[in-house]
RNA sequence: GUGGUUGUAGCUCAGUUGGUUAGAGCGCUGGAUUGUGGUUCCAGAGGUCGCGGGUUCAAAUCCCGUCUUCCACCCCA
């Protein structure tokens, strides 16, 4: 058979695997020195656990997984005869992958909470699945970084976790922009206009203005149904410069008052241009996940074309569903493939050194290949990455091979290096070559260790 | 999920209105060079033309289905 993967995922070799690892690493760092602590949860929820949590889209996108044994004897007999597969899915499948990290950590939260401590920050960087259609930076495996705090309800963590953004990408070497806005200014803006009714259309429409334009914005209103006076109404709203004006249009709106309040206080408590990047108030900024409240946050990187590379908010009742009310949380997401397609395409990976191969020991003939081999102990054991070739056959062919491996050195071997104890040490780089004792040629690879 | 797009050697791609044995560059293997890689020269290996069906004397080429890739919509990291 032809040897194939499900579309949406993909294999990483291991020059691919370390450079994600940087990338979680720079991560997992920055999340540690801000206090919050890892957990894990499963790669399969209850199907009950995921359905209803991310709306009627959400749902068609989720991997449900089929029961085992004989599934189809235990079916709903008429959704089966009606072809009905929604009606079905609940009779044949009890347990679906996860969509993504913040539903399962409320669920975690709820059968925990009287073992934890309020508030919790955790972090937790695990793949999620979603059955969408693949595109570039779209795939229907992929890992999540997500922090969240959750039991407080303070403005602090909005701007603690702006800083985690800033930090990260700062780390990386990646030039974003942090987009921030308010549920409740959008609500206001609604309110205001007199379509609190339409606030979902609206946001919608909202949303899409950096890429349709005001004019489309307008179009999509109307196209929605919502009465041109009200629209007139948005756009003036809209062409707010900052919060202060934007205060303005919210005299006769509690809510959006509210929501720029807030937004003052984050900007507030992250001070003027103490940041590496870019972090706006963006009033276009809408983000579909319906649970969110508070203020939302969005990432996009300079300079590319590609999605949010990063986004999350504040959640007033994040736990409400599992039974647990009036706990507030706020959460933001790295997307690590997305933040990896654009730093392969920025190039800013950088050499990796811990995990490069530094030195091959390469002989002549049997007798040397095994002092060479007890060699290659002691160098390992001084902390360099090293290796042998397998056998002593031709030099040319076990030059080219340390040649493909990229090693910077390669140690070579043969009686008269074995009798005077002088190892010959060349430098692939720039062909030099001398003879060296061993404890020389640690020492020398220890030097370039710390280059 | 809707509409479109892509698939030919390990990689990047040619392949004419359907017509002999499907090509190139790079890479790979061997040799020139029996104690030294990268450069050069010579030789060689490597292909179910994504998969399945159909039309035809004849299909990489035309038609249908399917999988995959990418794009737009939807939604999102």
């Amino acid at each position: 058979m032809k040897p194939s993967i499900p579309k949406g995922t993909r294999d990483f070799s291991p020059e691919e695997v370390n450079k994600r690892n940087f990338i979680f690493d720079t991560i997992r760092e920055v999340f540690v020195r801000y206090g919050y602590q890892p957990i894990e949860t499963p790669a399969m929820e209850n199907l009950s656990t995921l359905t209803g949590k991310y709306g009627e889209e959400g749902d068609k996108l989720l991997f449900k997984v089929l029961n085992n044994g004989d599934f189809l004897a235990k079916a709903d007999e008429q959704a089966l005869a009606a072809r009905d597969s929604s009606q079905l899915v609940s009779s044949i499948s009890k347990r679906g992958l996860r969509y993504d990290l913040t539903v399962p950590f409320a669920r975690f939260v709820v059968m925990r909470q009287h073992e934890i401590t309020f508030p919790f920050k955790r972090y937790q960087i695990q793949p999620v699945w979603r059955a969408d259609r693949p595109q570039k930076g779209r795939y229907q495996e992929f890992y999540q970084c997500d922090v969240d705090v959750v039991g407080s309800d303070s403005l602090v963590y909005e701007a603690e976790l702006a800083q985690i953004y800033d930090e990260v990408f700062a780390k990386l070497g990646l030039e974003v922009t942090i987009k921030i806005n308010n549920r409740k200014v959008l609500a206001g803006i609604a309110e205001a206009a007199g379509i609190k009714d339409a606030f979902m259309d609206m946001t919608i429409a909202i949303d899409k203005l950096d890429k349709i334009g005001m004019e489309g914005v307008e179009k999509e209103m109307q196209g929605r149904g919502i009465p041109e006076a009200a629209i007139e109404k948005v756009k003036t709203i809209l062409k707010a410069k900052n919060l202060e004006e934007l205060k303005l249009q919210f005299t006769d709106s509690q809510i959006g008052l509210k929501g720029v309040e807030e937004l003052e206080s984050v900007f507030d408590y992250l001070g003027i241009g103490e940041s590496t990047n870019e972090i706006v108030f963006d009033i276009t900024l809408a983000r579909g996940l319906s649970y969110y409240t508070g203020c939302i946050f969005e990432v996009q990187a300079k300079g590319v074309q590609m999605g949010s590379i990063g986004g999350g908010g504040r959640y007033d009742d994040l736990t409400g569903v599992f039974g647990m009310p009036g706990t507030s949380g706020v959460g933001v997401s790295f997307g690590a493939e997305r933040i990896f397609d654009v730093m392969e395409e920025l190039k800013l990976f950088p050499e990796d050194s811990a995990t490069r191969l530094k030195a091959v020991f390469l002989a002549f003939d049997e007798a040397s290949h095994r002092y060479a081999f007890r060699c290659l102990r002691q160098v390992r054991a001084a902390g360099i990455n090293a290796e042998i070739y397998p056998e002593p056959t031709k030099m040319a062919k076990q030059f080219k091979y340390v040649d493909k491996r990229n090693a910077p050195f390669a140690v070579v071997i043969g009686s008269n290096e074995m009798a005077s104890g002088q190892l010959a040490f060349k430098n692939m780089r720039t062909g030099e070559q001398e003879g060296l004792r061993l404890e020389e040629i640690i020492e020398r690879l220890r030097e370039e260790e710390r280059i």
